[in-house]
DNA sequence: CATTCCTTACGTGAAACACGTAAATCCGTT
DNA sequence: AACGGATTTACGTGTTTCACGTAAGGAATG
């Protein structure tokens, strides 16, 4: 018998997501959740085996979440539902504890297979995100070098946080206060995000921001 | 009985979205489809009743899709599901040709609701929407105001100008030249633009500039 | 003719930017 | 275990931009 949570912000994609657990002799959904404090405090308090995380974005809140997660119940498999099936995002929800990421185009069967290889042990990368890797991987090898100009994916998770919340229109000072940083340090990453994108002004980073869906407009 | 089409571009979530109507005497899912092309030509062919779809965004990638269904389709009454509670995406999708928006916080009951109450020829937005909008429109009426905050109608030739060279990454200095003024003149233009459309920092008004299409990002 | 808005411009102090330097730390590789 | 590279932290210095106020000449409008 294996202990399942769920959890998903968004209450319908749950219910479609335990609905599918339903009918498993051997699979027992004993936490459903919308909400992320409430999962934290949760799952420390019980013994879980596998959690089914829906995520829709990279954030550096949902990976928080993650490595939060994996601190606070170590015992737990996480595995990562998502519909981005970008390479840097499975490295760094893997990188932030996740155990298994089934991308978009994974089924029913797949969400199964992945439970029961999650409690036996092992990872588990769905099969177009295995393919993914290996493209890459066999495509970097030989132009040695991505096709993007410069992406999101060159940026720390810390350089991203920054420039979101700046993005938000905080301050430098503001930034500093919440992050319990120097202004100096808020500058300093600052600056290293325009060097890494190449970028010659701050409207410049603004729109890269933007475009690549780290602030809204 | 209701015919139903659903779709979703992650398989998973479709899937779930699938599970959760099975049961209900009197809806038949005759279409479950992840691919927005075979989509729009299964629909075509057949008499279909609501469509249920899920969406992550209010790309015009996804705008386009539900005017063309409601075009090609007049008859299907399309219902929206989605994480994103925004106003705008809202009336978008309404614009668009939705029937029925389903936000963050629905459930299974909430979906039933909303394919019956679309069936009988109704529109249906989920109660956060409702109150969203409610609320919107309430405080928008006590400040005697319209839901805009500021357009750009209220800003002079000079100040739109001004407005698009800044956020094309000149800088004051370049402006300045450019247009044949002090420096000093440029920031007093920057200072009223941000005074008459109330915005607090100089991130808000590239967004704003965005927004009007004034810029391109 | 008074009023209002637009455009121009300055003063001043605070904040942000540009560019360099640098130390501690983490991470992957050898 | 040692090395090299990226990350995060931070400062120095000079320039630019911001925030807020003031202000004068001109166009438009009632």
């Amino acid at each position: 018998m294996i202990d399942i949570a769920v959890f998903d912000e968004h209450k319908l994609m749950l219910e479609g997501l335990v609905s599918l657990l339903g009918g498993v002799s051997d699979l027992r959904t004993v936490l459903i959740c919308d909400d992320r404090g409430v999962l934290v405090q949760k799952l420390k308090a019980m013994q879980v085996h596998v959690l089914i995380m829906n995520i829709r974005d990279i954030s550096v809140r949902n990976l928080n979440l993650i490595i939060q997660l994996t601190i606070s119940s170590p015992k737990l498999k996480i595995l990562i539902v998502s519909m981005i099936d970008s390479e840097e995002t499975v490295l760094k929800t893997i990188k932030a504890g996740a155990k298994g990421y089934l991308g978009a185009d994974s089924d029913r069967n797949d969400l199964l297979e992945a439970i029961y290889t999650l409690r036996s042990g092992h990872d588990y990368l769905s099969k177009s995100i295995t393919h993914l890797l290996l493209n890459r991987y066999i495509s970097g090898m030989q132009t040695g070098e991505s096709d993007q100009p410069a992406g999101i994916g060159s940026l720390s998770l810390r350089q991203v946080e920054i420039l979101k919340m700046w993005g938000e229109s905080y301050t430098n000072q503001e930034i500093a206060e919440r992050l319990f940083i120097s202004v100096r340090t808020v500058e300093s990453h600052k600056n290293h995000i325009m060097q890494k994108l190449n970028l010659k002004s701050t409207v410049d980073m603004i729109k890269f921001a933007i475009k690549n869906n780290i602030i809204e407009i």
